[in-house]
DNA sequence: TAGATTGTTAATCGATTAACAATC
DNA sequence: TAGATTGTTAATCGATTAACAATC
């Protein structure tokens, strides 16, 4: 099975749609009708569901909650990730506190950060320890996933420290590139670059709305 | 000019590294070594530039300094704007705390939230309002862009109260599809689905060595 | 002038949409 | 059986890459 990037992207999105019509107590779902809640074609649907292995059955559609459970696999949800943050600012916190992410498997298992001023305070219950000491705390307690939550400078070389104490999957919230080997995930959140896009779309229907006139 | 949104996409992406490039004395750069850079073929790089209207010099490549200039007056970098944050749970709160976005013009003017427990309290210099008040409060003190930062029950309802305030960019982080009209801009941060993506590259590499076996 | 590199057109590649036979 | 809707192939569309003439 080979997905395109464009069709990973999607899958999020079909399950959480899967998971609110389940809730509305739908069985069975059209591509047509599930394209209208997504706003997608029907084509789109009929190809993507192929291409990621879920099958409905002609004249009557898809399984809601059989399709979903398949999607969950394929994401890999279901099981438990242990997830370390490095990083206990705004972004650190916010993500360790964050009550969906371990509703869905993702428990964070330990807390990093430099500043002596937060080292041993506590956060949802997990205290903020040392960086200095992140090797030797990581063999205690690894982890699977590092939330990166530090300034874009320290973000390469934390990257390469957390790649050498076992970690592959990085949710990469610095402004920053990084480059690891290729066994790593890396997924990046670009806050800036989302709100520069959106300062875009609102200066583009400024410009088109002051041509009109 | 007409962008597609793969290049808009990418246009942060030069953004900061045509910044970087400037703090490091670059003045001119070829479209080989800023691709090198980006990771992309110096086609690419030629084609969005020249998309979004940046130039550069025939034998020397493009001039740093002027080309980030133009991408951020193209992005409507530059001036201020005014952002109301809706939500003062833990996103709302690390988004109002954020000192990058207040640093790229965009300033907090207000923060609401429902819980009588939050409202009150203050949040990096801005006091948690009533959002039952949100109509009256606006008109005194308007936002042209909301940072939706509530449950995905709520996100359309609050979205289409702050559309009728006059509220025209959406940063949306709720898990939900908002449905406005068209002179509305919006702009998704799905933080759980970045999650579950990342969840999926860890799975697949986790197939693809048990295949390997 | 010669070398380097852009601007721009043409070719390729991949993703989306359309179409329709298969089948529930 | 007839109607509905999938699975899947073919057509279209758009984005990326390659090529090369223009020119600094």
């Amino acid at each position: 099975m080979i997905l395109s990037d464009a069709v990973v992207k999607r899958m999020p999105a079909y399950y959480r749609h899967l998971r609110e019509l389940e809730k509305e107590g739908v069985r069975q779902i059209s591509s047509r009708e599930l394209g209208r809640r997504m706003d997608l074609t029907p084509s789109q649907i009929r190809q993507d569901i192929h291409s990621f292995g879920g099958c409905g059955r002609q004249g009557c559609g898809y399984p809601v909650t059989s399709l979903r459970e398949h999607i969950g696999r394929v994401l890999g949800l279901g099981g438990r990730r242990r997830m370390t943050i490095v990083g206990a600012g705004n972004i650190g916190r916010a993500m360790a506190r964050s009550a969906s992410f371990a509703q869905n498997g993702f428990e964070t298992v330990s807390i990093f950060d430099r500043d002596a001023a937060k080292i041993g305070r506590d956060v949802n219950g997990t205290p903020v320890q040392d960086v200095a000491e992140l090797e030797r705390l990581m063999q205690e307690e690894p982890a699977e996933i590092a939330v990166l939550a530090v300034p874009a400078a320290n973000a390469q070389a934390l990257a390469e420290r957390l790649y050498a104490c076992g970690v592959r999957g990085f949710w990469n919230f610095a402004p920053a590139d990084l480059r690891l080997p290729e066994d790593a995930a890396v997924e990046n959140v670009h806050l800036d670059e989302s709100l520069e896009v959106l300062s875009f779309r609102l200066s583009q229907r400024a410009r088109a709305a002051a041509e009109k006139e």
